[in-house]
DNA sequence: CGTGATTGTTACTTGACATAACAATCACGC
DNA sequence: GCGTGATTGTTATGTCAAGTAACAATCACG
């Protein structure tokens, strides 16, 4: 009864792929890899709605961040943070520097490397973005218990830390 | 006096990046989308290795497990299951297809459509690596207590309902 | 039966990366 | 001091996944 699709269960998939996914893929549903994957796609894509707002995208907004917290950053120490390769982060700094947000200092020891430092104008930006990405995290993740939420951070850290090795 | 870097703190980030990354992100820890990138990527990539050994990239074998728990199923269902373009779904089902595991049949009453149907070679390849992809979450998640991943299944699950709307 | 939508398909584009090579600079042994 | 090798930032190039656009064949439906 199940091979012959009931005509009435017209497929009707057009945009709200929603509901018939609901229960297509309840086999997959028991890898936490695929419920990580799905959850991540919507939170990055939250995050990277709100971020393109101010002109970011997910990695230079990092960066940024990373710069206010780290004064006097390599670009390398940076790629390393950022889990990128060095030529990924010229570019990213490229457009820090060109919108004022960051600086490119040279440092005395040393003519080889950039002291990265974020401008008082970098500051206020990260504080404002960082605000509105809080608010479309809590946006998603209202309505759960806070040790439901700890409990995530945990196994997520956890995870991470298993690193293949 | 956090803000004058301690010389002893000598980055020294060689290829070991899990050692200096670890507090320099102390901001971005604060985002649950940061956690959940983070995991995600070790986890994506662990589930690679696994099925990489079989032929399989991820999209593909999802793709099988789908067709296998939702025979005659249509191309265009296939894709909005995936959440990824029918353009997409064709070159992973000439895929699986080619190696005999899934096969393309004609329905009638719709000549445009194909049903797409696992062969007892494709289930025997689905049951293999299931069971493979399996033993490799469990290692990542080796530890944890069995409240904490329900609840991250929880706020998974609840994260991705509360895609943009 | 004819207009419009749907399905599978192909070709083309795009975007985000990694890789490879390079000049400038440093480290360090002799 | 000097020369070999490593490191940093940079550019150019390649690659790979996924999306877009267009198309023929087919269906739905007034």
């Amino acid at each position: 009864m199940r091979s012959r699709p009931d005509p009435m269960a017209k497929i009707a998939d057009g945009g709200g792929n929603a509901d018939e996914n609901r229960d297509a893929d309840h086999s997959l549903r028991g890898f936490l890899g695929y419920n990580i994957k799905r959850a991540n796609l919507v939170v990055q894509g939250e995050i990277r709605a709100t971020l393109e707002k101010s002109g970011f995208r997910t990695a230079s907004f990092s960066a940024l961040v990373l710069i206010c917290d780290t004064p006097d950053m390599t670009q390398t120490q940076l790629a390393s943070a950022l889990s990128i390769e060095r030529s990924g982060v010229v570019l990213i700094v490229d457009d820090l520097e060109n919108r004022d947000l960051i600086t490119r200092n040279r440092v005395e020891g040393d003519r080889r490397t950039y002291a990265l430092r974020a401008t008082l104008a970098g500051i206020r930006m990260r504080d404002k973005v960082f605000a509105q990405v809080r608010d479309a995290e809590d946006r998603l993740i209202a309505g759960l218990g806070e040790d439901d939420i700890t409990a995530a951070q945990r196994v997520l850290n956890h995870i991470e830390k298993m690193a293949a090795k």
